[in-house]
DNA sequence: CGTACTTTTGAATCGCATCAAATCTGGTGG
DNA sequence: CCACCAGATTTGATGCGATTCAAAAGTACG
């Protein structure tokens, strides 16, 4: 499924829209983390599109873009010895590897997990602009604070043991006020949540019975009477 | 066990060497982050010691300190539903809750998990700091972005189901050429792998018996017979 | 020497992973 | 439009492994 030649190769046969046409104000509206880039920056960019499955870059090929991400979805992972991938990151609408920015090879690999339009930075043309544009810096160290918070979060999930608590852990600390909706497949998130989608469509069932959440489609709300 | 007290109101009763007696360049043999304090930044810095125990800070503290721990450990928790603390970051000779620079209050509870010494920097300072010194900012941002991948191989870690893999894992990804020297108790170790103090001694003896580890007091080796 | 904690082993229980299978869903091509 | 297909969703049955409770032995520290 994984496409077998890396992105930087396949991208200039499939670069589609030319950048002049990309609205950069109204961007920034789905994606905050593109009102970051100085001008400068932004002109450096390259514009691609990539179907589901394509591959971006895979472990140890030489760090030489950072992408964002404008639509769609690319994903983090690894292989564990037995071959299954495991998801270290997912971004929609964000930048993916953050900090792959200071090293020369990468440790994962990245693929687009749906249709999605990405924008190709120069890594070294990025690491000037953090040098000279004191705003883009700022707002970068704070981008990574932000991703160093999720992945605690993250793991405080994983090392709770209950299905259920897991469930609840996510929806409390990825969610607005007990209720989320879910931008994935459940299966996708299982895996995310640590657990066989099995797992996790007994453990959500479980608390609907115990009149604990409401799902409705993708939206999960956890009751008021039981939050812990 | 906790101190009642934060440190920032104790600290001033049990500051025990004039910063003057610090001997800054025989401190980055043992703690490199220190390396990257400019000189402007060190001489504001306190240097506190704490005993085991002892709260530096508590989740919704005002963010008002930086802290470098010297000699020791410092631990960053959160307590989850049923009272067990959950340990999100344990640092020996560097930074603690670096990713709360740019947040007003903690997330996070910190304690000192045995007598250690530490350095305190004004936070205001520290970020002033990191504005006018490009090279401070530069390791700065290194030390951010080496903390993702380090949560990021925890994720990893902990979303492996066997207890065995996640020996396996950790020896290979926090030891060196599959040797590790553990800083910690089994029973803390145990609890960052997400697992039961029993489980962990269980999985270290099968691996043994199997001709997989080799353990000789904390130095625990990888066979390569049958590395994966 | 006593105390608190870690280390270690045992036994019972519970929950999750796994395998299996049926249904549902969205998207593709005839 | 309908048939079809791949993947997601959902439920059931089974076995294994981790948690839990219990207890003994070892260890560090005052």
């Amino acid at each position: 499924m994984l496409c077998a030649v890396g992105f930087d190769q396949y991208d200039r046969n499939h670069m589609d829209k030319p950048l002049e046409r990309l609205d950069w104000p109204s961007l920034t509206a789905n994606v905050p983390a593109a009102a970051l880039i100085p001008v400068g920056l932004r002109n450096l960019a390259r514009q691609v599109s990539a179907e589901a499955g394509m591959t971006l870059f895979r472990t140890g090929d030489p760090v030489r873009s950072i992408y964002l991400v404008l639509h769609g979805e690319a994903r983090l992972s690894r292989l564990d010895r037995h071959g299954n991938a495991i998801i270290l990151q997912r971004s929609r609408g964000g930048f993916i590897a953050e900090a792959s920015l200071d090293i020369r090879n990468y440790h994962c690999d990245a693929t687009v997990s749906e249709s999605s339009s990405l924008l190709m930075f120069p890594a070294s043309a990025f690491r000037s602009a953090l040098e000279s544009e004191p705003a883009f810096r700022r707002g970068w160290q704070s981008q990574l604070a932000s991703e160093i918070r999720k992945l605690r979060a993250q793991c405080e999930r994983l090392s709770l043991n209950g299905a259920e608590d897991r469930v609840n852990h996510y929806i409390e600390s990825e969610g607005t006020n007990g209720v989320i909706c879910l931008d994935q497949t459940r299966k996708s998130w299982a895996a995310e949540l640590g657990l066989s989608h099995e797992a996790l469509y007994r453990a959500l069932r479980r608390m609907q019975d115990a009149g604990w959440l409401s799902v409705e489609g993708n939206q999960l709300t956890l009751m008021p009477t039981r939050r812990s």
